[in-house]
DNA sequence: TGTTTATGCAACAAAAATGTTGCATATGTT
DNA sequence: AACATATGCAACATTTTTGTTGCATAAACA
């Protein structure tokens, strides 16, 4: 069910859906049509962005009257990062150990 | 000239990239071939995904006779990991004084 | 010198991502 | 009831990504 690391990684990587994880961030859950404002695309386009974070768990939904308000999932977001960090920090050891053991 | 963050993350999102930056980060910097055995694919296409990652500077290269040596930027993938950990740090602090805020 | 090995580059094809328009549906509002 | 608002869904076009094949170049080696 969870989805896999690329598709995280993938589902961050555009700008649009960048700025949407940011104002869910700084501003907290919110409907659609506030968050498609500013980003220069049309609803639908929006929409589609929003349907790739919320397939990878990156925001979830919830229906509010004729509204849908998407929130961010944190707990998501910092499981990414934090893989990302401890897999970057086991490296820096191994490749530290490797450079030790070629000056030898 | 340092990529935007976005970049970064669409360079990380695909299971072939993923993989390769593993293999240098568990083993050190290695020639082209050697990186991309077992990944399914022709060496040209394996080329593409090193220009890729080379591009967002995940990647660096040098010439050693007719065998190109690839290694892992630490820093930059460093860089994006603590990134996005202390956004998700301080949404969180955000939203969980947005909700105290509701609350009352 | 001839052969194998590691690579680059270009043309092409297929698939996926991105965005649009148009139309339908359901919920509020006057 | 009539109208405005928020949304979903489908068809379509464009662009980007991903991968292939074929050919050229340069270094290592017998």
């Amino acid at each position: 069910m969870s989805a896999q690391k690329h598709e995280i990684y993938q589902a961050l990587g555009d700008p649009a859906r960048l700025t949407m994880i940011e104002r869910l961030g700084e501003q907290g859950p919110m409907a659609t049509m506030h968050l498609v404002e500013g980003l220069g695309m049309t609803r639908q386009a929006a929409t589609k962005h929003l349907v790739v974070l919320e397939n990878v768990g990156l925001v979830s939904s919830t229906a509010r009257g004729r509204e849908i308000i998407r929130e961010l999932r944190l707990e998501v977001l910092e499981d990414a990062a934090g893989w990302l960090k401890s897999r970057a920090n086991a490296w820096d050891r191994k490749l530290d150990a490797l450079k030790k053991f070629v000056e030898d």
